[in-house]
DNA sequence: ATCATTATGTTAGCGACTAACATGTTAGCT
DNA sequence: AGCTAACATGTTAGTCGCTAACATAATGAT
């Protein structure tokens, strides 16, 4: 009997939720990420470890928390299925940017300088990069060929390429141009 | 003064280090990578486990240990410069693979199998795969360019696609074979 | 025989993470 | 209002990967 479910009670939750992530990440970027313990972040937030561990399932997810894959999958199937599969991901790619660009430069360039400087998150960045993968490839229909997946794999290569060269120079040429630099060296690699 | 270093010490660690190596990698497949734990390994292997890891720095190295990519930077270096990149690469790998595929084909498959299917193999698999990156692009010259490192980037991505479907196909076709199509869906996902 | 080096073991501890159980707080029903 | 079921949170204790400090035994050089 889960009926009515006041949302009141979910908002507690996703303030709370974003009272530990705020704390985190304030933490994080104060102390940096392995020294700063997943008690500390508990005690930032006014809750128990355990509470943590029950909003995030590690340490490491509240780091990396992003909501830009669901958009990418439903930008891909928008995009005109007879373009080349490189030129739709590529399309997707800068229109999922443009929706957070203008307002979120700031902070998403903070949340990638603070991962691609620790080696932990950085791992966990090219894993979740394959999980994108799996998204886009299910995407774009079921049993992808064997190219196809070739195809999806070397596009976000690139794509993590040029957004490892944004952070690193600190935001200067700007990401779209960057990411649009990459897909343009990708089709000219092939020659 | 470490001067003759009488090589019986050497042979001795090599022993033990193959000996925790094969502990490792039986205990694995036996009972899975998680379930096992470092204790288990070294009483596997007649040590303690502080012994296990002055041999190998995490649980996850001895799961991954391997030494392709030194072959692979001198198998570049060699290869013809005024050839395109992802040429040079594809050659590199491929002759790289010559090298120990006749003999170890039925070992590598396994191994690759073991860290396929174990997500935290898995991810370290794809952060290896960034310091080979870093390591062709060193043996490239220094301060690569933006379109080169998307480039080995996606080559690497291409390699990486190649060798998770050989593992998942249980190596029906064969590797070689697969790194060659993979390169080139590279050179037609350009189009 | 002595002494320095080296490999190994022992112990204690930290931190991420989990499981079991307890407590309080809220919602729905009578 | 009062009872009960559901749920969020806290407490505690434990496992496991990993590190540091110190102890011990074997080996090699003098």
């Amino acid at each position: 009997m889960t009926q009515p479910e006041p949302d009141w009670r979910q908002r507690k939750k996703a303030a709370t939720h974003d009272r530990i992530r705020a704390s985190a990440l304030r933490l994080f970027t104060e102390q940096g990420y392995d020294t700063t313990t997943v008690e500390q972040i508990a005690a930032a937030a006014g809750v128990s470890h355990m509470t943590f561990f029950r909003y995030f399932p590690t340490k490491e997810d509240v780091a990396l928390s992003d909501t830009y894959d669901p958009l990418l999958a439903t930008l891909l199937a928008r995009t005109p299925a007879a373009w080349p599969l490189a030129r739709r991901i590529r399309a997707a790619l800068l229109e999922g940017l443009e929706e957070v660009y203008g307002t979120d430069r700031a902070a998403l360039l903070a949340q990638n300088k603070l991962i691609v400087s620790t080696p932990v998150l950085r791992e966990r960045l090219w894993a979740d990069q394959m999980a994108t993968q799996q998204l886009i490839l299910q995407a774009l229909g079921p049993e992808p060929s064997f190219p196809t997946r070739v195809t999806v794999a070397a596009c976000l290569a690139a794509a993590s390429t040029a957004v490892v060269a944004w952070v690193e120079n600190d935001g200067q040429p700007e990401l779209p141009d960057l990411i649009s630099q990459a897909f343009e060296a990708l089709t000219r690699a092939a020659s």
